[in-house]
RNA sequence: GCGGUCGUGGCGGAAUUGGUAGACGCGCUGGAUUUAGGUUCCAGUGUCGCAAGACGUGAGAGUUCAAGUCUCUCCGACCGCACCA
């Protein structure tokens, strides 16, 4: 071996080794346990960002660690191919999105291999080819003749200039992010998928996902929002037009004697039948369509709403209340009607008080304390107070009392509601897998037969940024079927349609059919998942929904996709910046900026490098290209090698919390790894070790064989249970400064202690470092491959102490130490404590009034 | 507003079951090697103190022989969100 470690010289020699005898490539093998270690595949942006570096490091990682455990192991990768991003660039560079995107998955692919990844490549899927797309397509015409597939008339965004349909990101500051012009909703037919009828079982199976973070369960949780209530009907006392009634759903009947008004959604029926002769509610009507479809941004919008003039009659009382029309009530959840409790709502309390409207209490606390409902609604739940029959009862025994009385006159009854909404999958969008639908001329629509899957998007096409290249074909758009002119559906699928269902397809890439179910059967479900927080609602909620769907499609037969789940954090980096006079803040890269610090090392001063000019430091965030604090993998994949990006990766910080990138840290694990090449440089030049023979080690080879098996069982611990692979390097790194402080080099014994100690740094390493472990592996003598060599085992035996360092502390505080026998008795222990120099300096002159022994660690002397 | 996560040296972090706070790494200080810079090696490095020792895990209280860890109140940071009736 080379005396000096260069990254260079080995790590592509390395790479094709492993491509050549396709060791990651697996089929399945029920004589061995099967391990699925997937990576939320990436979106083929361009170039890989240290965020797909983290994420599918992690998962190298595990992979490699539980292939070293015997297992079977997957770890398959490929491109979620299809969105809106290839368009945009295929505008810019004046390129079809198809060209494009399979120029990134090319470069990327390349990337992944040079950072040392074992994948599956065999397996590699790419979204947007029609080998994929056809089964999501077919599987989609199940789903319409199931009826869970359906079409129905929905909001987008639509900008008026351009006449397209704009995604929630194309809509800045609500407008179109080309022209600017203020953008509308618009309502236009679309085809959705019944997720609500899965809501409570993808609501009651969070309970079996233990090996899943608390937080992602508690987010889809709260987003699927079942809530059980009362669904009420409110009379008109003068009908409009045909409607005479209507619907309001509630979760706190027990506020029902407290309504001082009701409010409809903008685009409820009776709002819509009273503008027709009413020019102010159809403005208002109008107004309300000025705001795109984003959720977020109708959070954040002014309360408005106007009094329509009619009444309702309260169910309960017969009282008549004002009807109103307010812009926060959703015609989607619910009946889109609300029914306004003021004194107990807060959000009623402030359009009440905007608009003047009377506050009724009808709830105290239960502890008597006093409230002042003039100055802030009381939403929490309490005593019924004016509320006539009422009064006194819990919120309980009135959610039971008043179900009873509306159920009984015909008014009312107990419903379960859920916030989540049916999953719309149309996009106007070209980029996208066409949705399989014949439409014809009288109306109706028919699914793409099998036989006439799958509907190709045609590659070769140019973008002309308004109008998606399959709408404006009318060749495409036309064709016949059964003799009669048809025309085929040109919206394609949302691009969460394609990661659905991928890990699925792994099993099985070029199966003629959705799935082979005996090879989906043996490797799902996908046994560890890694990937971002950012996709812990939407993403993982709808590939749980489309696997239920699969399951009862027959074509797999377990109720959940992924058994563990590990969120990965963010990659952050400092930032520092400029401020000139009257003008914006300018980001400098960190790469750029010379820090200055005191004597005790703390930074005090950050200067640009090339001007002098001192900047001010803008915390440690999140990279992006806005702050200017990205670190591009590739330059420091061509300074360091992968296995320093790999290590430094997984050092810095436990995979869930979010890692700071900094120069020096990677320069640290560099140093690292130059001083493990070095220590097995030395040992096989000291000399042959000879046969490693327990009975003979002396005092301090003992101790150091003891280590090297302390850290094989603590190192097997973190990466097996724990997956804290900061701890497992930072137990590596204690085993080689032992090795370097305390090996016997003079004898053949003292380097078999030693070559043992390495072998277990090479084997623990492995999964992190791949390549510099493979080639001290062989430089260690050893004729097998690393990468089938199984992890290594602790020796108990070795772990024996005689002897072990007890704690004696005078009320809780250390007084000093001393050596005792494993197992020794507690008064024995508690004799030897007491005879302590120091500690009889602190006892003396009190009384012991106590002394607790804990076995093999510490006692503690109570005096006073 | 709601929900969640988290506050430990100059910095990233460790302390897994309530039992020696600060492992490991970075940075910094001093020294050796080197023409020099870099590299490498050795020693030191929570704060105050000559020392003995005292103090110390966002702040304050509590439980305990013992609290970074458990309980309560407060403060701050970050993340997610669809005003959910």
């Amino acid at each position: 071996m080379k005396e000096t470690y260069s990254p260079a010289d080995i790590e592509s020699k390395i790479q094709t080794f492993w491509a050549e005898n396709r060791c990651f490539e697996v089929e399945e093998d029920t004589s061995k346990e099967k391990y699925y270690c997937l990576a939320m595949f990436p979106y083929p942006s361009g170039r890989l960002h240290m965020g797909h570096v983290r994420n599918y490091t992690i998962t190298d990682v595990i992979a490699r660690f539980q292939r070293m455990q015997g297992k079977n192991v997957l770890h398959p990768m490929g491109w979620d191919a299809f969105g809106l991003p290839a368009e945009n660039a295929a505008l810019k560079h004046n390129t079809a999105p198809a060209t494009w995107t399979y120029a990134n998955t090319d470069y990327m692919r390349r990337q992944l291999n040079e950072l040392g990844f074992g994948f599956a490549w065999s397996r590699e899927l790419t979204t947007c080819k029609p080998d994929y797309y056809k089964w999501e397509q077919w599987f989609f015409t199940k789903l319409y003749e199931k009826g869970i597939a359906y079409k129905k008339v929905a909001a987008v965004n639509w900008c008026p200039h351009d006449l397209t349909v704009l995604a929630n990101e194309q809509v800045v500051e609500g407008g179109c992010w080309r022209c600017g012009t203020i953008v509308e909703r618009k309502e236009i037919p679309q085809w959705f998928i019944r997720i609500t009828d899965y809501a409570d079982e993808l609501l009651s199976e969070l309970e079996e996902l233990d090996a899943w973070p608390e937080k992602v369960k508690t987010m889809q949780r709260n987003w699927i929002g079942k809530s059980r209530g009362i669904t009420m009907r409110f009379d008109l006392v003068t009908p409009v037009a045909a409607e005479q009634s209507f619907e309001v759903y509630t979760t706190r009947p027990d506020t029902l004697m407290g309504v001082t008004y009701v409010s409809l959604a903008a685009q409820h029926p009776i709002a819509l039948e009273l503008a027709k002769t009413d020019k102010k509610i159809a403005d208002f009507i109008d107004a309300c369509k000025q705001q795109t479809v984003a959720e977020a941004d109708m959070a954040n919008m002014e309360k408005l709403g106007i009094d329509t003039g009619i009444k309702a009659i309260h169910p309960i009382t017969g009282e008549r209340v004002p009807v109103w029309l307010a812009n926060y009530v959703l015609m989607d959840y619910g009946s889109g009607a609300v029914m306004a409790v003021p004194a107990h709502d807060q959000r009623d309390f402030e359009f009440a008080q905007t608009y003047q409207l009377p506050i009724k209490q009808v709830i105290a606390p239960q502890n008597n304390e006093s409230i002042d409902i003039e100055k802030a609604a009381f939403v929490e739940k309490g005593i019924l107070v004016n509320s006539g029959e009422y009064d006194g009862l819990d919120f309980k025994a009135a959610f039971d009392a008043l179900a009873q009385t509306l159920e009984t006159a015909g008014k009312g009854r107990v419903t379960i509601n859920y916030r989540l909404r049916d999953w719309g999958v149309s996009r106007q969008r070209y980029w996208g897998a066409p949705i399989p639908i014949l439409n014809l001329a009288d109306g109706s629509e028919i699914p793409v037969p099998i036989e006439r899957l799958p509907v190709l998007l045609p590659e070769d096409v140019e973008m002309d940024g308004v109008q998606s290249p399959i709408k404006a074909d009318i060749n495409w758009r036309k064709t016949t079927f059964a003799n009669q002119e048809v025309e085929r559906e040109t919206d394609t699928f949302d691009t969460f349609m394609e990661s659905s269902w991928y890990y699925a397809r792994y099993t099985c890439p070029d199966a003629e059919q959705m799935l082979d179910p005996e090879k989906a059967n043996y490797w799902l479900p996908v046994d560890q998942y890694v990937g971002g927080i950012e996709h812990a609602i939407l993403h993982l909620l709808y590939a749980r929904f489309f696997h239920k769907l699969m399951r009862d499609e027959g074509l797999v037969k377990c109720n959940e996709p992924f058994k563990r789940l590990l969120c990965q954090g963010m990659v952050n980096a400092e930032t520092y910046y400029r401020e000139p006079k009257g003008s914006q803040r300018e980001y400098i890269a960190p790469e750029c900026v010379e820090i200055e610090r005191d004597e005790k090392g703390k930074a005090i001063k950050a200067v640009h490098v090339e001007t002098g000019e001192p900047l001010n430091f803008g915390g440690v965030i999140k990279m992006s290209k806005s702050k200017n604090n990205g670190v591009d993998p590739q330059s420091v994949v061509s300074q360091y090698g992968a296995d320093t990006v790999r290590l430094f990766t997984m050092f810095a910080a436990p995979p869930e919390q979010s890692l700071e990138w900094t120069d020096s840290g990677v320069e640290g694990a560099f140093r690292f790894l130059k001083k493990l090449w070095k220590a097995v440089y030395e040992h096989t030049q000291a000399g042959e070790p000879g046969e490693l023979i327990v009975g003979k080690l002396d005092a301090k080879q003992i101790e150091l064989r003891r280590k090297t098996h302390e850290t094989i069982k603590k190192v097997s611990d973190d990466f097996g249970r724990r997956l804290t692979y900061n701890t497992a390097i930072a137990a590596v790194m204690e085993l080689l400064n032992d090795v370097n402080k305390k090996a016997d080099r003079n004898s053949a014994l003292g380097l078999a202690v030693e070559h043992e100690a390495l072998e277990a740094a090479v084997l623990m390493l492995a999964p992190i470092v791949p390549h510099i472990t493979h080639e001290l592996w062989q430089a260690l003598g050893n004729e097998t491959q690393l990468i089938d060599t199984p992890w290594p085992a602790f020796d108990e035996n070795a772990l024996v102490k005689s002897s072990t360092i007890i704690v004696v502390q005078v009320n809780g505080k250390v007084r000093g130490k001393f050596e005792a026998a494993v197992d020794a008795e507690k008064s024995e222990l508690e004799k030897t404590a007491l005879a302590n120099e120091n500690v009889q300096k602190f006892i003396d002159g009190s009384t012991v009034r106590k002394v607790i022994v804990i076995p093999n660690k510490l006692v503690n002397i109570v005096a006073n």
